[in-house]
DNA sequence: CATCCACGA
């Protein structure tokens, strides 16, 4: 372990002009009714001036005007004491002798439910998903029939021929008889903006291997340019398909599917998607949208991308860690693949960075389709944004035209809160001052799907005939920023904060921050204001902070991040040489290393950097590093079956559900289950319990009895049949001991130590804190922890700093186990001098004691 | 006493 992977010399950060960009908000006159919203300064055309971009991750707390303190949160009321609830789930621990079989009722049973039937494989659910990624494309000549199109010359076509053939009267890729509808959306289709630059287009895209093309909302790129690719490319002619991606699962499933409305075939025949649980893809596929995690995970296992013609990026310039690992990797494989041709799609803003990314690739600009969106400052800075955006809703309600409302704030509780204050005032409005309804919903990711659709009901009337017309009003995180598209918005009021994910790499921790917004995400935020009409957007900052104190564009993942699950991947990929990899952002080499040693650990990396037998395995594996080595060491510990529920589990939403108005019967619902031993015990009992008989009989009510998420328990449930299948075809058992056997959960928390050894914390005194053994991190507890006893160490799942340091999901384990599971780890002599230090030190010779009474009775 | 932005395989 002296060795390491010399990473001295590649610590460059690079640094590329941002240009002047296009993208800005016309600003109209503010006299639409005379209505006039006090505290904003005038409307002001937004220009970004030229900026470096700084490649590193910003560290800063401060806020855009000032450093916002925020108001402090409100005492929750201490609720009573629960009443000992009896407990039927409770894991016995196995100092007692266990009762006999029988005896035990079989709802109480951990062990009984644990032996749950493996449901058969759903086939259908699956469409045929197999891990043979990459596998021969044993397609048919599939458009012999198609005349049309028989006669194009490959990467010599031009808008007139296909508009020839698509004009009809066949299908020029099914050769079947074109529908009405089809000629309908055919009409809507060429009136959109890419439609015009369709030569431009075919012309850049034959003479270059790259092509960075830009189109704002709107322009339809997303659905067209995959289209115009197609009969240019003619990828049924070599076997081949072209691929676009996208960011989200949706976005790739309703694209294929309104593409395939638009190509007039079955979503699945010539057109079809691919997400993870679900290929809907065929022979017949020639075009296919997928994840851009899914093309990453095929990349692994043909490095070369050899299914693919054309690779089309979409979305790049959300700088998703899949999307750049995938941008490093195509110009590897452009080199070695002179054939395949490559488009990346992107918003205006960083267009120059991708072009010469991508070696001065040509660019070709397209214009959106939008509303313009009038832009207001505050001419003050504002002290407590809350505050200061429940204040601008309330005056957006009580004095400007119809239209809805869009609030960004930061998370689920300020949301919450938000929600209930504005609700009192409006009521108070109508009451008083003869205001419409106002109708507010909340939006965040963790919502339940019904609730987040109630987004999308319409405003409500007015509440009587003549009245003053009502609103809705959402108050949403970032969600609504990308994600989730709402309609009828007119008025975004833009805060200008978002939380967002920084990694530390000194102390190896990730975590959340209340952060401000980019200029780009102020933009984006700005134009949901204009998808249907002109509309506005206060912002509730200064202009001088927009222009001077927000960042251009917001820092890609790959510089937030631990990167180990990354650099996994890229030796998997056939990266060898990492140090020149060249990502678009290289991020900071301190990350790299602590990926590359904390792999190195997990011995999925020899000392010379090069992926070891288990780091291939890991790689298979659609999870995090250690998780991944924990579920591939676990049949040494005699509990895969187990470990695997675990696994599965930990990689999906909280299992447990804790709604403001109900926390004290899910306290006491979740205690039902809890296990001495922590929290990962704990998730393993309710699992057991939801596949248990009992819970079958009608899923939905049991998860809503006991207040745990089903939509997560069905989650764990597909994320651990695919673990599962990875497991057989590797080959690593599945195996369990006796429930009886009185190391049976011990040997669960030992697997658990053999990938979580670097996540473990020690009780510092007589104290409640703990410290992180290496790091020396002070933490505590999470709240939501089972943990009754204090145990002298923990292992965590996770290191979540919030208002304070918190572990969260622990599990108590035995540092001779650490010793043990992890030598090279907790070599002694690698610790520094203190607690942990002597600590172990103690273990060690309890140990030796131990082992010489033990020869003096022998 | 007190509890996580958004994605993805």
């Amino acid at each position: 372990m002296d060795r390491r992977p010399d990473l001295q010399g590649q610590g460059r950060f690079k640094r590329r002009k941002m240009e002047d960009t296009d993208s800005r908000y016309s600003a109209e006159s503010d006299d639409d009714g005379g209505v006039k919203v006090g505290n904003f300064a005038q409307p002001t055309e937004v220009k970004p001036k030229k900026e470096d971009l700084d490649a590193r991750p910003s560290r800063h707390t401060e806020g855009i005007d000032q450093l916002v303190e925020k108001t402090s949160k409100k005492k929750r009321k201490k609720e009573e004491d629960a009443e000992e609830a009896s407990d039927p789930y409770i894991a016995r621990q196995h100092e007692e002798p266990l009762p006999k079989k029988k005896e035990l009722d079989p709802r109480a049973n951990p062990y009984l439910a644990h032996r749950y039937e493996e449901p058969a494989e759903d086939e259908g659910s699956y469409n045929g998903y197999s891990n043979g990624y990459g596998r021969p494309t044993n397609r048919m000549n599939g458009v012999s029939n198609a005349s049309s199109l028989a006669r194009f010359p490959r990467h010599k076509s031009t808008a007139a021929m296909a508009k020839n053939a698509e004009d009809g009267p066949n299908n020029p890729f099914s050769g079947q008889p074109l529908s009405s509808q089809y000629f309908s959306i055919l009409k809507t289709r060429r009136n959109l903006p890419v439609h015009q630059q369709r030569d431009e287009f075919l012309q850049m895209y034959q003479k270059s291997q790259f092509l960075v093309f830009v189109g704002e909302t709107g322009s339809g790129k997303t659905t067209q340019i995959p289209q115009f690719v197609l009969f240019d490319d003619q990828p049924q002619i070599q076997r081949k398909l072209v691929a676009c991606t996208q960011p989200r699962r949706v976005a790739a499933m309703s694209v294929a599917q309104r593409v395939a409305n638009e190509m007039d075939v079955t979503l699945g025949d010539e057109v079809g998607y691919n997400i993870r649980f679900e290929d809907v893809t065929s022979q017949k596929t020639i075009l296919k949208y997928m994840t851009d995690g899914m093309l990453l995970r095929e990349a692994m296992n043909d490095n070369n991308l050899n299914r693919y013609s054309t690779i089309i990026l979409d979305e790049a310039h959300e700088r998703t860690l899949a999307t750049d690992t995938l941008m490093g990797l195509l110009k590897e494989v452009a080199q070695r693949r002179p054939d395949l041709k490559i488009v990346i799609m992107s918003a205006t803003l960083d267009a120059q960075k991708f072009q010469s990314y991508f070696n001065d690739a040509p660019l070709l600009a397209v214009p959106g389709r939008t509303h313009p969106v009038e832009i207001f400052y505050t001419p003050e800075p504002e002290r407590d944004y809350v505050e200061a955006s429940l204040r601008t809703v309330l005056q957006i309600h009580a004095s400007e035209p119809e239209g809805d409302i869009l609030l960004f704030l930061t998370g689920e509780e300020e949301i919450e809160d938000a929600c209930r204050k504005i609700r009192l005032e409006a009521d108070e409005m109508i009451r008083e001052a003869d205001a419409g309804p106002l109708t507010v919903y909340p939006l965040y990711g963790t919502l339940p799907p019904n609730q987040q659709q109630k987004i999308f009901d319409p405003a409500p009337p007015p509440s009587k005939k003549g009245g003053r017309p009502g609103r809705k009003c959402i108050v949403s995180t970032n969600i609504a920023e990308t994600s989730l598209t709402i309609d009828g918005i007119v008025y975004v009021v833009d805060p200008g904060f978002s939380k967002q994910k920084i990694y530390n790499p000194r102390i190896r921790v990730e975590s959340l921050l209340v952060s401000p917004i980019s200029k780009a995400s102020a933009q984006q935020r700005a134009g949901r204001a204009g998808r249907t009409r002109p509309g506005k957007c206060f912002r509730l900052y200064t202009e001088g902070a927009f222009k001077k104190e927000l960042i251009e564009t917001t820092h890609p993942e790959v510089l937030r991040s631990n990167l180990s699950s990354t650099v996994l991947d890229l030796k998997k990929l056939g990266i060898d040489d990492l140090v020149h990899f060249d990502l678009m952002d290289p991020p900071a080499p301190e990350t790299l290393m602590r990926a590359l040693e904390e792999l190195n650990y997990l011995a999925c990396l020899d000392d010379e950097g090069n992926l070891t037998a288990l780091g291939k395995l890991a790689s298979e594996f659609p999870l995090d590093p250690t998780l991944a080595v924990m579920l591939i060491s676990s049949p040494e510990f005699y509990c895969s079956n187990e470990v695997l529920s675990l696994t599965a589990l930990l990689s999906v939403p909280q299992v447990f559900v804790r709604p403001a108005s109900a926390r004290k019967r899910a306290d006491e619902m979740k205690s039902l289950f809890a296990h001495p031993d922590g929290d990962h015990l704990t998730m393993l009992n309710v699992y057991h319990a939801f596949k248990g008989p009992e819970a079958q009989a009608n899923p939905k009510q049991w998860c809503h009895d006991h207040f745990v998420s089903l939509r997560a328990l069905q989650s764990a449930d597909n994320v651990r049949q695919q673990l599962k299948r990875i497991m057989e075809t590797h080959e690593i058992e599945l195996v369990s001991a006796p429930f009886e056997d009185k190391n049976y959960y011990t040997n669960i928390r030992r697997a658990l130590v053999a990938g979580f050894f670097m996540q473990v914390a020690m009780k510092e005194g007589n104290s409640k804190t703990y410290v992180t053994v290496k790091d020396n991190q002070n933490v505590i507890l999470h709240p939501s922890t089972v943990l009754q006893t204090e145990s002298d160490w923990l292992l965590y799942n996770e290191f979540v700093l919030t208002t304070k340091n918190y572990i969260r999901t622990v599990t108590t384990v035995k540092p001779e186990w650490l010793m043990d599971i992890a030598p090279t780890y907790y070599n002694i002599t690698e610790f520094g001098k203190g607690p942990v230090k002597s600590a172990l030190q103690r273990t060690i010779d309890k140990v030796r004691r131990k082992e010489a009474t033990k020869g003096r009775k022998r």
